[in-house]
DNA sequence: CGTGGAGTTGAATACGATCAACACCGGTGG
DNA sequence: CCACCGGTGTTGATCGTATTCAACTCCACG
């Protein structure tokens, strides 16, 4: 919870008050690594914010196999969009992929973050056009680039997930397969023996 | 303009005299087919509101294959997400598909347009988010579906869209070749020709 | 210990890309 | 009015990248 409080504080100018206000409308859980906290059908609001620990969101395909949509390490958001904001039934899973300390909000909590603190509005629609811009970006380099180009911007981009999450997840979450994940790594530890 | 004025009343309770002052941020311009609105490298803080015609934004690999990132018809906002909200140089161009009338906005409309119209805001965190949650979907469905899988979720999802571009445009916006694309609604067709 | 998940490697396969040829317009200019 | 042209879409043959299936190693954890 204080990991929540100084996100806030870092990131709009809320009083102690504010906060007081806003957090009746928040519960801190512990979940373990392996807990799916949402999955597809689910009509709960609930987003999370996550303050110690790594979620992931992903979606399954008719074979059962998973594709990663999003990582969450801490002082990130997560949650199935079309559930949280748009009262729709979940179309993604969330789980745990690290043991987590999260800050659970709903609906209620945006609407009333809003209300309460006006500058959260403007840090919250930041917020958004980062995601969408980084999404794009995402977009474009499933559309363009190939196996080994989308890993080398995965590890620039995210080095510590990189680190924190087994492969296969890395390769999910890249669109292609552990072993295709593990020849393309040979590969580049071959290309820079030479340096 | 009109159409610019009607998508405001349609989406936010905004009286004549707030659009009078809106409007003053904003310029309606017209642009041929082929006209390139946006480069990589751009500086400028411009978005696009397509009152007429269809535009695009799409990126180039080094090989200058394009990869179709959205298509905007009517109604439809467009532009650099980077350049447009964060000042950075453009990563992708808008292109002009359809003769179209477009409302040129920049960066300052849209702070003005928060504080003329608090109302405003919220719709436009509402937007937001249905922009994030449709490039999840999209991400989603490049992730793991097939492009004969694609391609009926598009037609699907895009009907007016797909009937107005070019096919070459479809499968650039897909992730796969032209010819990829024709031999798929060939198998579709076939499949169908039964009935 | 031993058990199961993660990672690696190999061989065969499949899907889409590439390269090339050609048909089909729609527009332009002679 | 027609000949020409460039862009679009189709089809075929070949190629390449990543997938699939399978076997094996290596740990972490019970």
């Amino acid at each position: 919870m204080t990991v929540f409080k100084k996100y806030l504080q870092d990131h709009t100018p809320i009083t102690d008050e504010q906060f007081e206000q806003l957090s009746r409308e928040v519960t801190p859980r512990s979940y373990p690594k392996g807990r799916i906290l949402v999955k597809p059908g689910d009509t709960s609001d609930n987003g999370y914010f996550v303050s110690k620990g790594l979620l992931r969101a992903y979606a399954t395909d008719e074979k059962g196999k998973e594709h990663i949509i999003q990582f969450a390490p801490e002082n990130w958001w997560i949650g199935d969009r079309g559930a949280m904001y748009f009262g729709e039934p979940a179309t993604f899973y969330v789980d745990v992929v690290e043991d987590a300390e999260v800050v659970v909000v709903n609906r209620n909590f945006m609407d009333r973050a809003q209300e309460i603190c006006p500058a959260y509005a403007r840090y919250n629609i930041y917020l958004l056009h980062n995601t969408a811009r980084h999404m794009q970006q995402r977009i474009a380099s499933l559309l363009a680039a190939t196996a080994e180009e989308r890993y080398l911007s995965f590890i620039h981009m995210y080095p510590n997930v990189m680190l924190r999450v087994p492969q296969l997840m890395v390769a999910s979450y890249l669109g292609i397969t552990p072993e295709t994940l593990s020849r393309v790594r040979k590969e580049l530890a071959r290309k820079n023996f030479g340096k």
